[in-house]
Parts: C-alpha cells; structure tokens; sequence
DNA sequence: CTTTAGTCCGACCTTATTGATCGGAGATCA
DNA sequence: TGATCTCCGATCAATAAGGTCGGACTAAAG
C-alpha cells in the first residue's frame, strides 16, 4: 500500500544522478542526458524521456536543447524537496479522496464520514516529513562510489 | 499522491462506526450487520461485505452468522492501530518495488540504485506514524452521540 | 425436526489508472 | 545548410482497483 509510482521511481533516480555529475568532482557542471540515465539505471529511454519534460516544466531542473544538450539542476539540492518531486509527478498529496475534490463529484459519505479529520492529520503529517527531505539528503547515504555490503546480495543476478 | 484504496476508506469508517456503536452509550455490545453500515454510508453493500470479510480473516472483527448476526470488534478499540487495518486490506506497505521484491522479478535498477535506503528511511517513518496511531484516536473527534444536524438524516431506520 | 430468512463467503466482470510506446517538430552545433 | 540530438504531443497495452453476482452456511422461528 501506499506505493509511489514507477515514474517517480525514476524522477528520484535521474535527479539524483543529475545532481551527482552536476556536484561531484569528476565532471563539474556536465549536462546530463537522457540517454545516458536510462543506460545507467536500466528505464525505459521514451518513458524516462516523458518524466524529465515533466520535471522541467515544474522547474525543477532547465533543459538544453539541440546536440551536446541535456538536463541541469535547475537550483542546489537543498533546495529541492522530495515533496515537489513527487507532487511534480503524480500530482497533489491526497491520502483520501476528498483531501481535494473537485465540484460535480462530492463525497457520498461526507455528511457521516467520521475519518476525515484525523486522515488529514496523518496526510499532513507525511506530507512534513516529505518536506523536510531534500535532494541534498539522498547524497549522503548512498553516494555512488560506496561499496555495498557483502552480506546483503552480494550478487545481484 | 499516496493515495489509499477506497476499500481502506471504507474498512476504517466501518470499523469506526462498529467501535462507536460497541462501545457507545445508547446499545453497548451490539452486534452491528453490513447493511446497516453500507446503508449509513452510502457505500456499496456487496463491496463493503468484502471488504469485512477480509477484516474479519485478518482477525481484526469477529463475525456472527444467521439471522441477527453481525461483526463485533476482536480487541480494544486502542489495540487496533491505523496500520493493521490498511496493511490488512491493501497489503504490507510499501513505498518502492523494491521494498519487499519476490523472486523472479529483481529490480532492474537495483545495482546501480542510488535512492532505495534514504526511501527505505522514509517508509519506516511513515510505518511508525501509522503504527502509533490507533482505532481510538479516530474516535475522539467526532463521536456518534454527538448531536446531529436535524438536516442529515435523523432517522436510520 | 423442518423450514425459512438472513448472513457470510468466494469467484467473476467492468472500469480506470499506470506503464510504456511511437512519430513528428524545434533547436543547436559542425 | 545539413545532420544530430532533444523536446513534445498523442496513442496503445497491461495492471490493479471498483463493483457485481450467485452459492454455502448459520441460526432462529414454526
């Protein structure tokens, strides 16, 4: 339950892979494209293609058109939450389906629902949390030089 | 975003409202059908009995069969938390593919992934929001005895 | 004891959302 | 100017959710 769509799968992977070539010492400041983010993670290239014009268009990284193009973090990894990638995705947080509805289709249990109120505690409380986490802090953990442990899978296939 | 299933919706206002009516003031310890819910609600009554069904095989309500029968609530109202009920209808959380994978389907991305432990992190915190929170903390706030907007409906039948 | 009404329970079908794909238009560098 | 690379819209297939139907069981009433 409560699982996150594939796109925004991919949407967290290619914004941190933007953000490691963009930051890190090898490459400075390289534009990154798409292409090369599919081969590395293995998504499909159109699909993943249709995910980073998305993000773009939310402003969350600027694109680079013609040959020699490609993304850029559109500003520091501080600065962009895990909150606006997702919501940038797959739309609005919404727990519940009247978290945000629209008119022409109320709420058949509205006028007994009993839950309402303290689902949207909890959707807000999720919703924080997702706030506080930035990009900067999927850095940190899992940089892509670490070493992963050989006693979880050492072997992946 | 993040969206729960209209069966999990209708699973915790069930619940709430069979607690209520067991633990109410006007009849305590009655038996509470599925039409009666349904009807209450608005939900689809044929739906609704599924969705009681699978509460009550994950042990969370007892069901009375024949005439008269019903489903009372297995345990307290605050030994019921807010995660057992969506984990028994939607299945065990998770926020990625990759959090619970089975064999056969290995993820794709997962050699080079760069974002499965901080989301891992992020899962575990949702987990603990849910597991924290309980049936009795959906009571508080609107509670049936309270008075009615003569507007609503006052006569259940 | 038999009947009968009401309930639980499992399998089935329909619809909506997601995942994935294809072809064209615009822009930049050689 | 040509060629390459990217962005962008519309389109198709697969999966899961939402909703529905008929049978099996239980217990109360006659």
């Amino acid at each position: 339950m409560l699982k996150i769509s594939k796109k925004a799968d991919y949407a967290l992977m290619a914004l941190q892979h933007i953000a490691s070539v963009q930051f890190g010492d090898l490459t400075p400041g390289r534009v990154v494209n798409t292409k090369e983010i599919a081969e590395e993670y293995n998504i499909p290239l159109e699909l993943l293609a249709k995910v980073l014009q998305t993000l773009a268009k939310n402003g969350l990284i600027e694109s680079h058109n013609g040959p020699k193009g490609g993304y850029l973090l559109a500003r520091s990894t501080r600065q962009i939450t895990i909150a606006q990638i997702l919501e940038g995705i797959e739309g609005p947080l919404g727990i519940t389906d009247c978290s945000h509805e629209k008119e022409g289709e109320p709420c058949l249990q509205r006028q007994h629902c009993n839950i309402r109120t303290p689902l949207l505690k909890v959707q807000d409380s999720i919703y924080q949390l997702l706030s506080n986490m930035t990009l900067q802090d999927m850095m940190g953990g899992t940089p892509l030089i670490t070493i992963q442990s050989p006693t979880a899978q050492g072997v992946v296939q």
